[in-house]
DNA sequence: TTTCTACTGTGATTGAAATCACAAATTGAG
DNA sequence: CTCAATTTGTGATTTCAATCACAGTAGAAA
């Protein structure tokens, strides 16, 4: 049920410019690639692309979120990334692989900008700054995934779970007056997913930590943070 | 004990001419390129930089190979990488991150050529393909660490084995006679901290598999490949 | 060769997380 | 608001891998 309609927020420029990728853009080459992309919407729950279709554009979200995740032969859902809005992906397989390598799915309503792989290679031919800025991108990506493994290495699901915790500690984390306070972007069972745990286990957690005074779950969406000292201890973190 | 030395492999082109990524540079820039670079040795075991240093230069592997690893404050060792010869590390952090994010440590007796961070981005200005090269060698990178997480999120340990034959049969395996063989390029320990397992369990895991026909085992570093689908069904990969 | 040191395999046991099963709570649609 | 559907928590049980302990083996050095 994609709905390709014009976007609201992608008519004028303000659009693209809120992407830190295109933020070194001049305004007229930010005017030539709205006119360019590609808009869609997608409700809660659809694909955006599907594990194994072939490379679509690289690919901006506008207002929304999605995961992307790969499914094993067991049918487990192994989640490799979360995006959230303004973030975007696709400019990877642009650049190796024929096929997606994983399937990305909405979190919630969301709306994305596409730009085709022909565009982008011209728009990175054009304005070489911007491969500088995949760079960067595509290295705090790997951090990321290297803190993954060797988190999904460790030996207990506490260290996964802290590590978790500590990851969307910058993302999803606000001060609530002098309390660190995460929004958590998924389910118990999408968390689960993630760290590669079982629901179970992961509710079974966060209860112990709550107990332990680590943490203070509120509803089941916040987790405030109470002794982040002690988190960054059970942590992957060294020192 | 780094022996910095003229490295005989690099007082000529050809030494990093067999690197891929220099692969499309033009005669005389491979000439300047070499003058610059800087060469040291190792002794197997020797640490090439340590977790947490501030960035040294962008390292070539022309001979020998080392692993990359982080150590957890349990004192366990999750390797991240294997770098063969003709491999390179460093070239990420140079952009984005102050301190080195894994130690690197000498499998065998291994020389390393290195250029500093203010050459690499010099290069880098000149020769912009070589920014597309890195993006592609990257790219790799990622697409390897999500298959990781994919198979470390994974329940049970033959997962985690079978991944890791498929993945050592690109760069490790060849065919001797009809049968693919791959030389592991680590110990049973090491491999175990690839993995994340106990060492044990991987020895355990490695009969079994030779029970079962999947494998057989030819000294301790070499694995012959008896039954490469039913591997495969084991593994991370879908269809 | 012999000796020493590393590495590797294997049994016994423990333990932590997965699984199974279901109840409680929350959400969302009508 | 009500009811169904989904999500979440929690107990009981099982299972698989970690750990502990040690013996066998290979490899390097003397």
């Amino acid at each position: 049920m994609e709905v390709p309609n014009q976007c609201p927020h992608c008519t004028n420029d303000h659009c693209i410019r809120s992407v830190p990728l295109f933020a070194s853009l001049e305004p007229d080459a930010v005017h030539a690639l709205t006119d360019q992309m590609e808009h869609k919407s997608y409700q809660k729950g659809e694909i955006l692309v599907r594990e194994g279709d072939t490379a679509t554009g690289f690919t901006v979200i506008r207002q929304g979120s999605a995961k992307a995740y790969r499914t094993s032969a067991d049918g487990r859902e192994q989640i490799l990334y979360i995006f959230p809005a303004n973030d975007y992906y696709g400019a990877r397989f642009l650049f190796t692989e024929e096929k997606v390598p994983y399937t990305v799915e909405a979190l919630e309503e969301t709306h994305v900008c596409i730009l085709s792989k022909a565009q982008f290679s011209l728009l990175l031919e054009k304005h070489s700054s911007i491969a500088l800025q995949i760079i960067e991108a595509m290295a705090n990506r790997m951090s990321r995934l290297e803190t993954a493994m060797q988190s999904m290495g460790g030996r207990n699901a506490d260290l996964r779970i802290a590590s978790l915790l500590l990851e969307f500690k910058e993302p999803y984390g606000r001060y609530n007056g002098s309390h660190l306070e995460i929004t958590l972007p998924l389910s118990r069972e999408g968390l689960a997913n993630y760290l590669g745990l079982a629901r179970e286990t992961l509710s079974r957690k966060l209860v112990q930590f709550e107990e332990e005074g680590l943490i203070e779950l509120i509803g089941q969406k916040v987790v405030r943070i109470l002794d982040l000292e002690r988190l960054a201890d059970l942590s992957v973190l060294v020192d």
